[in-house]
DNA sequence: TGTTAGATTGAACAAATGTTCAAAATAAGA
DNA sequence: TCTTATTTTGAACATTTGTTCAATCTAACA
């Protein structure tokens, strides 16, 4: 999709700094706006004074909401997935397996990033909205869905007397209780009546899903 | 905020029967609309078409595009409560309380009407919807939270040895769980390879939860 | 330094959207 | 049956929204 290049035609620049970091604020802004008010409740024009530049910018950068919605998705997909996937080999090269090692190499990494950039937050509501709406099936296909297949392997070798629908079923009970717990702090506090700390909750999280998985 | 009827004045009429069919189709098409596109995503006009009347109507029946969201929400939301009260009101009379048992009592009715009716469906889409996003908090304290503190309370008798903010994040994991259930089946299905019977997975879920609950 | 591809800007446009309203149709109650 | 409060209907309205575009500016490269 993306334009090939001609070995010999008009000349093509590289993006100057300029334009990169405007970039970066364009996604930015979409970012918090689409974590804030979901796909069809942000306007480009809410984007826009979020980023500080006019509308024409964020079609020039984003090609279109739905476009940018994409590229807002993927910029992060990325980081998280190469995250989880290392923490993953960590494990396999540290010795023998653990239910929890795998959880926490999967859990880990999303709040680690979270608690680095502000950023991170707003995705983290970006992709729980992602994954509660159908609509966005193909997107959650295209980059979050190799990197659940290893993690699914990998219990499906530590678990060998588990059915394999039960394995799944537990999976993704396990990635909503995590997506639960990146974007419902807040509530856990106030159901709870005090605020725990977030090492104890993704803690508790681990072992809460690992016991889960053992039945 | 309705309408106080004052002793003597203009006599008022009782909704006809043809009113209150007409009412019910205009939130069983918002319902279904809401529930496929979320909020924003839905408009006035698809929600009339799917309920084959003029836009009018709908908002004569609906007050306003957000009251008729609420309307919607609020219109299954005692249906569910009462038949989880009940449940649990059941499992209080029979005897000693099991984890298991309180659990089912809060998932299983939610399932079983889901069974019973497409519109509970959509309901339950509508409600992971609700949960997921925050704009909608003060929907889910009202119509949601008053039934959760009763199951809490409950968790928190069986479990004395845990801490409140660790059976807090518990419920919370749980809940996320079974919302995951009752929307995803289809991208479990597509995980496992094969598609497991709905009870299964209803049992599995109840000794998933049961199970990280315990620790 | 001069050239020019690319980036920025904000006005303008067409379509879509929530809401309002007045007229017509309907049925509840006297 | 007659009266009239409700309900139904669909046109109309003011905003909002995504998108386009031509003019201007900026900086990468020769």
């Amino acid at each position: 999709m993306t334009a090939v290049q001609p070995q010999e035609s008009k000349r093509q620049r590289a993006p100057s700094k300029r334009s990169l970091a405007t970039r970066e604020r364009v996604l930015d802004a979409a970012e918090a706006v689409f974590a804030l008010r979901g796909f069809e409740g942000a306007t480009i024009r809410d984007i826009a004074a979020e980023a500080g530049v006019p509308v024409g910018t964020i079609h020039h950068h984003g090609g279109g909401k739905e476009a940018l919605f994409h590229q807002t998705i993927a910029r992060r997909a990325e980081t998280l997935s190469r995250a989880r996937l290392s923490a993953i080999q960590r494990v396999r090269a540290e010795g023998p397996m653990t239910l929890e090692a795998v959880l926490a190499a999967f859990i880990r990494p999303f709040f680690e990033l979270t608690d680095q950039d502000g950023g991170w937050r707003h995705y983290a509501r970006l992709v729980a909205f992602v994954s509660v709406d159908d609509r966005w099936r193909a997107l959650s296909a295209k980059f979050f869905d190799p990197t659940a297949e290893v993690f699914f392997a990998e219990l499906l070798a530590l678990l060998p007397r588990a059915s394999r629908p039960q394995i799944a079923e537990s999976f993704v009970f396990s990635v909503s209780a995590m997506l639960a717990l990146l974007t419902s702090r807040e509530r856990i506090g106030v159901l709870s009546g005090e605020d725990a700390a977030q090492e104890d909750q993704i803690d508790h999280l681990i072992r809460f899903c690992a016991a889960g998985l053992r039945g």
